[in-house]
DNA sequence: AGCGCCAAAATCGTATGCAATCTTGGAGTT
DNA sequence: AACTCCAAGATTGCATACGATTTTGGCGCT
């Protein structure tokens, strides 16, 4: 009952279809997650959601399930599924995690990187720049979105589907961490991080790549304030 | 239609009424898929599970749909849900995830133990051994079952769950894998390397007990014969 | 006999209805 | 005025019904 954020007002596109309306319904409210149009604890009511997508609940409930799964949002039984709220260890162990697997990805990476894959990360990259020079919420939620995309492309050069499917979540996850406890906003920060990434596997120097993309995590989740905000939520929010 | 193995004839207890029904017929079909009473490429009708549990569908679709993103069974829109038949490539896959995370967590989990956690280990290592010298099926699967038990409780005192949640799957995966491709049957061949594990945890030398890992992971999938018999599974299958 | 086509059966996808549980607002009591 | 308790409302959990899609068995044709 605290969130002064509510779900509808956002015109989502009622699904297609033939396909598997659950799956686009997890896309589209991920995106919303992920881009904090929807922020953590929002209350995302199966008959609300239904009525926005004009779906049963049926569906809905396999969608939200789908997103508990991955850790984006939260079901408490016979109360519903709230968009998560991580706490301040949770974003550690995000970060750990991802310290963990990303340069081990990016050493792959360099060796398997084929031309196709080099034209995609210039895309990627040149996407990146065009909306960091643009102003705008909406074009900081898109640049939050592509720079996670930058981390995506990479796991999936790098080979490994089940690691690149776990990164995926990875990757969700830290965009509400920043949302949440993130300070400037933008993380790309000054120097273009992901550029001298994708020079370093150019070279195909796996060494140089992966030292890159351990800096740059330590530097995204150097911008966040992690300071335990964790058991007072109520109160903290009260105090603001 | 090639499975001579069929679901039922084994007696699944019907869920207790309380709780989350989904998730205890999650945990069972779970269970009986990572110690083979269920073989891969088995169907697992909705009805029929339903049936056996004295659930409706409902609750049976919930489950497959947890199981079917653990990657332990395959849905197939208008086909239904079928135990995981894993590629060569998939099993490749799933030991070189472990062989990135689980010297990680050795470390942690070396810097971080109590002696609880060591009473812990000393109880699953003794269930282990005593499985070891029992003789028939049942021990063999219990034994498969305890084995991966090990390396959950080390992901657990690693302290990290989320990547403690991600070797559940990692686990999980890997017994259908040993099912499927392994040749001994015994994992855990002549030498406790387990036991060496836990004696390099309790020097608390991260080091030793990294390398030990990663060694006894390469002893596991060198158990195994991951030669191509992908996409001739149909052929393969009859020619035996 | 082999092949293709069609209808019946089986199974899944989705909507909806009802029971169970939680929340909330108010009446009554101290 | 504050506190307790209870009943009404809201929301989820689950079962079931129905339409859609796939599979399968058989019939007729070549």
């Amino acid at each position: 009952m605290t969130t002064q954020f509510k779900l509808a007002d956002y015109p989502f596109a009622p699904v297609g279809g033939g396909e598997d309306r659950a799956l686009a319904i997890r896309e589209q409210l991920r995106d919303a997650i992920i881009d904090r149009r929807l922020a953590p604890g929002t209350k995302l009511s199966e008959a609300e959601v239904g009525a926005l997508f004009e779906v049963s609940r049926t569906v809905v409930r396999a969608a939200l399930q789908m997103l508990s799964f991955e850790g984006l949002v939260k079901t408490e039984r016979n109360r519903g599924a709230f968009v998560a709220n991580p706490s301040p260890e949770e974003a550690r162990q995000v970060f750990d995690s991802r310290r963990l697997i990303e340069p081990a990805l990016a050493e792959a990476a360099a060796a398997r990187l084929t031309t196709t894959d080099i034209a995609a990360f210039r895309q990627r990259l040149a996407e990146e720049t065009a909306l960091l020079n643009q102003r705008g919420a909406a074009a900081r939620r898109a640049e939050i979105r592509a720079s996670g995309d930058f981390h995506l492309l990479l796991a999936q050069v790098a080979g490994n589907a089940i690691l690149a499917r776990f990164m995926e979540e990875l990757v969700a996850r830290s965009s509400l961490v920043i949302a949440l406890y993130g300070r400037t906003g933008a993380s790309s920060c000054g120097h273009n991080e992901h550029g001298d990434i994708l020079a370093a596997l150019e070279r195909r120097d796996a060494q140089a790549a992966s030292r890159l993309l351990l800096q740059h995590i330590d530097h995204i989740e150097a911008d966040l304030d992690l300071r335990v905000t964790d058991g007072l939520a109520l109160k903290d929010a009260l105090a603001r």
